[in-house]
DNA sequence: AACTTAGTTTCAAATATTGGAACAAGTTTT
DNA sequence: AAAACTTGTTCCAATATTTGAAACTAAGTT
């Protein structure tokens, strides 16, 4: 899961996703069950992690959680994020715009991590909403992503799919990804016809820093009940429009009172 | 910061809530000047949070910010919390029969954090609201969570507290604190009387779980010019009916599918 | 051209991590 | 009621990792 060779640190952080990957409070045992570390190391990892309360230990059920403190760290990290924040007042503008849900999402780790989502009708469910990671492949955002990245990369990401199939027209291999990938750097923008999940299409447009790197994507959601993908492919215009915006205001946008003097010999840092 | 003395990790955590509590993307000299780490300590640390993914390095401003990867980590500690999600229909209903602001929020090492948040009014902003920190000693969830908290912490949790004096009306020491801690105890809910910021006025109830101890608050929060003290102690009862019924949810909800067999010998943990 | 500042690398010494094995405490089986 | 499990916790010597002073690089400043 997580890139392991940074030593302890690392190992302590690989155990920590591994307590969140379970989705639910979990023993000790279990995570002994799949975790490639012996008794005594993986217990004493899960002592420093809970004395960190970066894991919450309930003596009643004998279970380990992620800790409140990551609700804590992700506000810093949300609030400093050089794309959700920024892209927030247009986001909202494009959701009062066209009636439906709009999302903002980035790759993490060759997946989709969704930052940010204006719901127009209902109101917004916060972490459980923002924070959530879907598969790349098979979302509108996610293939959106992957059509801009930078091409040494996109064989990279390609490789970590799993190309699960979730629906009937979920695409089933690297190739088709491939040439769908293809058609969508034709077009500027990807769609998802009910590739994750039935009834569920999309429309994303890719967020371009001025260097022309992805920093994002934003698409608009909807039902097939409500709206057809050529319905959709008529609001590309405005969302090309937000997703512009966004990105010329994520390039001229910096935090106040830094010191300028960049400095920083050795930039082939990854 | 954090509780030092776990090793490594514990180090490492520490740079990190350094790096989270700048509340900007900061410079390497930046966190080098206040860390008590020596240059090629800290340097490391900092290359393998950025390796994990918990800092994100621009290299345009040679600047670390907290990482992508903790927002999908705070997603996982959110939902699997043990009072947030649980709360959340209750504090809905809470919101829109009052019609005013609703705050849900929990101890962290002393302070508050804001886990929830209802608006009936305006949508929700997500990260920029939940995860926030306030201080404990001058708002209406820290106060009432302080009086209900173990006789045996409270003075501890007193020591930590910084009695900043945000308006006029903030606590000025201990001796205040702990005079108005044994009023809230005599009513069952706490006031802020404008004491972290002017003119915001809120009243507090304790979640208590079965056995008596507190996991939370729940506030209803208002502007002087909306409402009066009176006022918002007019809605006592109901705050009251919501908090009791969050406990009582809190205490009968299990996740499902975990092995219900309390096996752990040494209760005797934090 | 010399000086300063910011960031990066090196390497031997110091220290923390590692994990097999033993232990404790409760649960189920014989 | 003893034996055998299961789950969780502690010990400690071998080992691998972290540590940090100092040297180095590269860019900006005087």
């Amino acid at each position: 899961m997580s890139e392991l060779g940074d030593g302890t640190v690392g190992k302590a952080l690989d155990v920590l996703d591994r307590v969140a990957s379970f989705g639910r409070p979990v023993r000790f045992s279990e995570l002994l069950d799949d975790a490639p570390y012996p008794k005594a190391t993986l217990y004493r990892f899960v002592q420093t992690l809970t004395n960190q309360r970066m894991l919450a230990y309930d003596a009643d059920t004998c279970t380990y959680s992620p800790g409140v403190r990551l609700v804590r760290l992700a506000h810093s990290a949300w609030s400093q994020s050089s794309l959700a924040p920024i892209a927030r007042p247009e986001l909202e503008r494009l959701a009062a715009d066209v009636g439906e849900t709009v999302h903002l999402a980035q790759l993490d780790h060759a997946q989709v991590l969704y930052v940010d989502k204006i719901n127009p009708t209902r109101p917004v469910h916060m972490f459980s909403d923002a924070g959530k990671v879907g598969p790349a492949y098979c979302t509108g955002i996610g293939k959106t992503i992957l059509a801009y990245e930078h091409p040494d990369r996109v064989e990279e990401l390609i490789a970590q799919q799993s190309f699960h199939p979730f629906t009937p027209a979920t695409l089933a291999d690297a190739n088709s990804l491939r040439a769908e990938l293809v058609e969508i750097r034709a077009q500027g923008h990807g769609f998802d016809r009910e590739e994750h999940e039935p009834s569920i299409i999309c429309i994303a447009a890719p967020i371009l820093s001025r260097q022309g790197r992805v920093l994002g994507a934003v698409s608009i959601t909807a039902t097939t009940q409500r709206l057809s993908l050529a319905a959709l492919e008529k609001l590309a215009p405005r969302l090309h429009e937000a997703a512009d915006k966004i990105g010329a205001a994520v390039g001229s946008w910096r935090f106040p009172d830094i010191d300028q003097r960049p400095n920083c010999n050795r930039e082939d840092r990854q």
